[in-house]
DNA sequence: ATTCTATTGCAAATGCATTCTCAATAGCAA
DNA sequence: TTGCTATTGAGAATGCATTTGCAATAGAAT
């Protein structure tokens, strides 16, 4: 990560079109518009390096390989049943703790939401 | 699942024992108590029947490779940031259709609670 | 422009969880 | 008991996501 190159903005610039999480091959293609010979090896690179810079972070759902956001704050998935699409949801359930049970103390949570993206929730699917 | 063997009900006694969801190597090693020859092929191999029949049903935690446990009804996971143990929750928090932004159309949820466990949290982890 | 070397594309290589192959074993019906 | 065949153990094989080796390319300092 020393050098700017054209491959790695087009990676940041496809992850900030997005606003949403990008599995590495989604990412491969929407930044291919931009570099068209880019490959799936400098995607990786990229997004590790990127990721040590604090400036993309993963994002794993259950039983899903990893996807790639621009870094956010707190925040939680939705993911379509349908088209396997995710979606940032800016909002949190909060008071958490009166879940856990005694003697257990609650560092951190991760919340998925799962069901109908608009576009498909209009396709009797 | 035709006959009845002995390395099936190790398994499944091994899952009831622990009283949570288990990884296929430590299912393994619990169920090796009852049969000691038992391999990691026939874990696999049961599991998948298991889960067929809606005995056993697979547990997937973001980035974590499946785990296992008894048929339960509705409930979330605790995992432990320290020995990487996982606990059910028999809490929900419900109402999060709140949290979904207007067009999407929710079906379900996965929280995972994150932090330390009694024994974790005692030792200054 | 020249030089140095980080970065890239490609294909081969990893790492891993899970599955399969196959001969030997063991349920269980008769 | 006997016979049929589902199941098992062991290890090789898969499938996938991710990483790496290497020669060629291209930032950017001079």
């Amino acid at each position: 990560m020393e050098r700017a190159t054209k491959q790695r903005s087009a990676i940041e610039d496809a992850l900030r079109r997005a606003g949403r999480p990008l599995l590495p091959a989604e990412l491969l293609t929407e930044a291919q518009q931009d570099v068209p010979g880019l490959s799936l090896a400098t995607v990786y690179r990229n997004l590790k390096g990127l990721m040590a810079d604090g400036r993309v972070e993963a994002v794993s759902l259950p039983g899903q390989s990893d996807r790639y956001e621009l870094h956010r704050h707190h925040h939680h998935h939705f993911h379509c049943n349908d088209c396997q699409q995710v979606t940032d949801i800016d909002a949190c359930p909060g008071d958490l703790a009166r879940l856990m049970p005694k003697g257990y103390q609650l560092e951190g949570h991760e919340l998925t939401l799962y069901g109908k993206c608009p576009a498909c929730a209009g396709q009797g699917g």
